[in-house]
DNA sequence: TTGAAAGCGCTAACAG
DNA sequence: CTGTTAGCGCTTTCAA
């Protein structure tokens, strides 16, 4: 006879009087005994999929885990099937409006089928991220989701695919944001894209339409493929309506490196009616406090114009033009690319809006 | 004989070629035998703590896991330690700058810890709230944070501190924000406390200060802490500074709830020099929107404060006073409290910031 | 239908 | 120091 294991759960296991810690929480098996009945029957009524219990073994078995508050241990359910119930989620900051709505939409998402997602912070730097994605692995997560861009995980062909590889190998789908995500053998990750070019191309067009002609871009380190994307489209259509850019300079996606590449700028000089594209509403918004520093003023002297549309892009004064990315919409769609097996990529609606914070030339150049 | 459960990791388990699912992960068993040690001898040198392992076999089992590419699985490693490396936490929108700072500081610490933290959205719903404690049960996790003020936690004496108690029975750890969350049997959680009644306290006592007379509050619905506590504070300082708090309109934590009370209060006429207390920044730039689509304007007309400084708060114009709480930091201090035996709680400090929406009034009155 | 028993991948006594 | 061998809590054949 073995099944004795520890002392029977016929008293005090339930007692919710024991002391704080110390006592366990009560396992399948504690209400199996308590209802009299085999751990298998104890399992299938209360977490097996395909129902074969007859009514009164059903019932004693759900007041006995009513009784005893048992919830079952997910660690040990995962190790037994072989998948756990998590989705990795990986992003640069959460505290960075971006994210943290992309975040809402992941978490939206994952509720709905209950499942949990855990989230990891990058903070940008390529060796974190490579320590994260195989610590990440030991989760055996369904999926993961890359909302963290990187510099290069795609171009770079270094060892970032064969950490993708190996969550793919046991069956976990790898989601990234940005198209091309390559996850080793030439095959490429299920990708949420947002259009930045696009977007950006549009802003731009709307900028030189709106009398521009001269414009500074702020973006991130060269290779950055979100800043790269949106800086390139900007350009485009920003020179294809008769602008021209004029320099670019380069910072990361914190308020504060806005600020300090607008305020190098201010240095160089930035005569009026100029054009600030920032490739973030964050970024943006740190340009914005630079140039009121230095005595500028947003709008007719210096115009500001971002991307993302995040909520406080709409409180400053002047409001700022931006483009406006459904970012809940995508953390979601995200979550949907992992669970759904025949998922199709479905294109995000991008929106330009034009506020005040770029108003239009009366008078060209 | 049976150690030979499946087929020997002899030739494809590592196979990077195979397809990208069907295959499985490297486990220990398979480490063990390509090192050709023991279970437990790989064991060891993998994951466990005190290290024993003759030099030999130790580089053969590094060598092994490196060529295989193993990664231990979390679930059977918590499974078999009977406790798991999850903090969850608990947040009613991570979308939320508030939030989202807290979640930010909650991950830096669990990072240093390499726990992995797991995150839940209550969308403030108190029947929400109380599955998903529910839920996160099964995990068994090491600390709850519960960074959600939710209505009455504490002072409903119904469901919800058993549900808590539940997870200190088993010896997680629950820690909230805000004093006095109850755990069961009158034992209370660690708490991180910002003081919510103080600074709004020295905020009421500094717009008094400032000259100003009437004040009106918008606040989330009565019985809701952090909201009575910022209401509740502020109303003190600002009377005992000779001033009045002429109404309070109540909404939730949301942008547009604050838009919506202003308007109301509008409608009721807002007589000039008049001060608008929200609590929460959030609230406040909703307030602030809709002050100005009514044709008035912010600081001299209608000033304007809120409570948490949200980086948009320095962002607008004319610029939020506000009350500043370091978030991150007290996210960090959650962690702390769970992980720490010997944690005793410090005081975080909060700082009236004085911006332009309250401008000094000339004249009293 | 139900229950016995063999796993899942890993840890932790306990002997050698 | 190393290997054997029970577990951890749960799922899932496989007979009965």
């Amino acid at each position: 006879m073995n099944p004795e294991r520890r002392s029977p759960a016929a008293e005090p296991a339930a007692d919710p009087a024991s002391g704080p810690s110390g006592s366990r929480a009560a396992t399948l098996h504690d209400v199996a005994l308590q209802a009299g009945v085999s751990l298998a029957t104890a399992s299938r009524v209360l977490n097996g999929s395909e129902r074969k219990v007859a009514e009164g073994f059903r019932e004693r078995v759900e007041r006995a885990a009513e009784a005893l508050g048992y919830t079952p241990n997910v660690s040990a359910q995962a190790t037994a099937r072989g998948r756990s119930p998590v989705i990795a989620l990986l992003v640069a900051d959460i505290a960075d409006p971006y994210f943290g709505q992309i975040a809402a939409g992941v978490a939206r998402g994952a509720d709905e089928h209950g499942l949990v997602v855990t989230i990891s912070i990058t903070e940008r730097d390529p060796d974190r991220e490579q320590r994260i994605l195989r610590a990440l692995r030991g989760q055996r997560p369904q999926g993961l989701i890359l909302a963290a861009s990187r510099a290069d995980l795609a171009s770079s062909p270094g060892t970032s695919p064969v950490e993708l590889e190996a969550f793919e190998r046991y069956g976990g789908r790898v989601v990234a944001f940005g198209e091309g995500q390559e996850v080793g053998e030439g095959r490429t990750a299920r990708s949420v894209v947002l259009d930045n070019g696009g977007g950006a191309e549009e802003l731009g067009r709307r900028m030189a339409a709106l009398g521009y002609r001269t414009a500074i871009g702020i973006g991130a380190a060269s290779g950055v493929r979100t800043s790269d994307d949106r800086l390139g489209g900007f350009a485009r259509g920003f020179e294809s309506g008769g602008g021209r850019m004029d320099r670019i300079l380069r910072g990361d996606f914190r308020r504060e490196s806005g600020a300090a590449a607008m305020t190098e700028a201010l240095t160089e000089g930035v005569e009026p009616g100029t054009l600030v594209f920032a490739m973030s509403d964050v970024v943006a918004l740190g340009a914005i406090s630079a140039i009121r520093e230095a005595g500028r003023e947003i709008g007719a002297d210096i115009a500001v114009c971002g991307f993302d549309d995040v909520p406080a892009s709409g409180d400053v004064t002047p409001a700022l033009t931006t483009v406006r990315l459904p970012l809940n919409e995508a953390g979601y769609q995200a979550f949907r690319a992992i669970v759904d097996d025949d998922w199709i990529q479905a294109a995000l609606p991008i929106e330009v809006v034009v506020r005040a914070s770029t108003p239009g030339l009366v008078q060209g150049r």
